[in-house]
RNA sequence: GGCCAAUUGGUGAAGUGGCUUAACACACCGCCCUUUCACGGCGGCAUUCACGGGUUCGAAUCCCGUAUUGGUCACCA
């Protein structure tokens, strides 16, 4: 029996051999040095905040090289796929702003000229580069059981060897070719493993491109190619897969360094040219002091849809993606305050080569607070108005019945040169503006605290000289703050605060205090934006309606 | 247990043999400005880079060892 016909008999009903396949997908016509890069999910649940860190870097390096990113389905573990888990993963990345040049765009379809791009649906391609092995006697059917498997394991461990299926230890190797096809015939299961060229005791370099130089052993495993349903293994199909969709840069998680050595010599015996590796390091959590890996299950600021939840600007999240990736993306920021992301080369080198960084939601939400600032108060108004619709109906009506009010409310000391920086996420904005809704305020049970002022008949006294005679709703700031001044004078109160500080004796408080007074009774807060700005907001007659609601 | 890697302040980190009396940012603390908060300004916050040896005129940077942390050793990806 000739290597060829048992590649036949092990392997039947193959469409194309390898050769054609090869023919079918080209090189990719892109520019010198463009990179090709790849996301490369199971269909096994929601991709979580590493993946889109993930994606980020991947895509950021296709787009500023005119190369391409891609999407493919690994589904080849029948048993954990979900229903849907395709168009799941595609609309969540939607949300984050990451998309594909080709690969799936839903569940059943795809665009590209390197497809198919799910795993399941390029079996016969698989199957065509397994019979190329066998056919060359560098694979072989291997008949051994899991609990056989099972046994050598326990042997090796017993006498302190090294773990695996390799060597001597791979005795399904030297089964004769007809005994094979006897048993096969007899309806014994089996798979197909690579018949390893590789020594244990021979050192090969893998230079990252993130960790720079590993070394480690060469593989000597004689790995599973294709699995007993006919799908092959993670390790082949990565070997196969990016060799025919021409990926250039594998960008993967870490925790895929060790199997490396395994992908290299996969494109060597495949006679392919390896793609460049960049391994990241995983987004870490400060638990209790000690750093674990960031947990969807443990972690809720891990999954992608608390930002949607809690109002968090994509585009923070982003931002914050970007200054994990590069460090120095963060100063070049603040030299380009209005920079794009897109603006900012991102290198290999300046991404972090320990253990990794750790995930930190503090850091994330004050890059959100200034993202927030920058915008305009239109921008704010949409998307608070987007938010609430989902989460929050009744500020959402409110938002929708006073339009211009509420964009006036977010104008409060935002054209300016430094513009307030009060939201951090756009679920904050109801805590901070609601007393300007009289439907908020009118239900709200309320507690004033007028701080260093406390006598009530003072207070009521500030409030009616104030309103009778000062108060004129067509000053000019610098002219309300007179008055205020003025109104101090009249009532004991320094109007100056250093004169105040100099001779606390002679006063009743300052000016401040003053301020205190009326701030909390039109707020009940004590920290609020502008008051000048919020008393012309608010007009003349809800002003002495508040004030009348003290006593 | 084998193999691989990492270890710089409260945090993220820059740093690749002399330009480092260790950049920058977040947090924190002080002072100033200020009607409050925020913003802004000024200043403070690692005599030292896990530890122990070595190489060198010179080490956070190179080498060896130890410790700790993480990854990986599936018919999962």
């Amino acid at each position: 029996m000739t290597n060829k016909e048992y590649a036949d008999f092990l392997l039947p009903n193959v469409k194309h051999t390898w050769q054609e396949y090869e023919e079918m997908y080209k090189e990719r016509n892109l520019k010198e040095g463009a990179i090709v890069t790849r996301y490369a999910p199971s269909p096994t649940g929601l991709p979580h905040m590493g993946n889109l860190f993930q994606c980020f870097v991947s895509k950021r390096f296709a787009r500023q090289t005119d190369g391409i990113f891609f999407i493919r389905i690994e589904d080849t573990d029948t048993q954990r796929t979900v229903e849907n888990g395709v168009s799941n993963i595609l609309n969540i990345l939607k949300d984050f702003d990451i998309s594909f040049d080709e690969g799936m765009i839903d569940d059943n379809n795809e665009v590209g000229n390197y497809g198919p791009y799910i795993q399941s649906k390029r079996k016969d391609i698989y199957w065509a580069y397994a019979k190329k092995l066998i056919e060359e006697d560098k694979a072989y059917p291997s008949f051994i059981t899991k609990e056989e498997l099972d046994e050598i394991r326990k042997e090796q461990e017993k006498s302190k060897q090294r773990l695996g299926y390799y060597g001597r230890w791979a005795k399904d190797r030297f089964i004769p070719k007809e005994e094979a096809v006897k048993r096969i015939n007899n309806g014994e299961k089996y798979v197909i493993r690579l018949k390893s060229p590789g020594d244990f005791y021979n050192t090969i370099t893998i230079n990252d491109l993130i960790k720079g130089k590993i070394e480690m052993p060469e593989n000597d495993i004689d790995e599973i190619i294709i699995k007993n349903d006919g799908l092959p293994t993670y390790h082949f199909a990565h070997a196969i897969d990016d060799h025919l969709m021409h990926t250039t840069h594998v960008i993967r998680g870490d925790e895929w360094i060790s199997s490396t050595n395994k992908h290299i010599q996969f494109f060597q015996v495949l006679g392919f040219k390896p793609p460049k590796y960049a391994h990241i390091a995983p987004l870490l959590k400060d638990d209790n002091g000690t750093k674990r890996k960031l947990s969807k299950r443990l972690d809720p600021e891990a999954g992608l849809i608390y930002y949607h939840n809690q109002g968090i600007p994509v585009e923070a999240v982003m931002l914050y993606l970007a200054t994990i990736a590069n460090s120095n993306f963060e100063e070049w920021l603040n030299c380009n305050p209005n920079g794009k992301i897109e603006d900012f080369k991102f290198e290999f080198k300046k991404m972090g080569s320990s253990g990794g960084a750790s995930y930190d939601i503090e850091k994330l939400l004050n890059i959100s607070k200034n993202y927030i600032s920058r915008l305009t108060k239109d921008e704010v108004y949409d998307n608070v108005l987007k938010y609430s619709k989902e989460f929050d109906k009744e500020f959402y009506d409110l938002l929708v019945k006073y339009e211009d009010y509420s964009k006036s409310i977010f104008n409060i000391e935002r054209e300016q040169k430094k513009p307030r920086k009060d939201y951090s996420k756009y679920s904050d904005i109801k805590t901070q503006v609601w007393y300007m809704y009289d439907e908020l305020w009118n239900k709200e049970n309320k507690k004033y605290d007028f701080q260093n002022i406390n006598d009530k008949e003072e207070i009521q006294n500030i409030l009616k000289v104030y309103i009778e005679e000062y108060y004129d709703e067509n000053d000019d700031k610098d002219t309300w703050f007179n008055k205020l001044k003025e109104l101090s004078d009249k009532l004991g109160y320094a109007s100056e605060v250093k004169e105040y500080k100099n001779n606390p004796e002679k006063y009743k408080g300052h000016v401040g205090d003053i301020s205190m007074v009326l701030r909390v009774a039109l707020t009940t807060k004590s920290m609020t934006p502008d008051l000048y700005e919020i008393m012309r907001l608010l007009g003349k007659d809800r002003i002495k309606d508040r004030f009348s609601q003290i006593n």
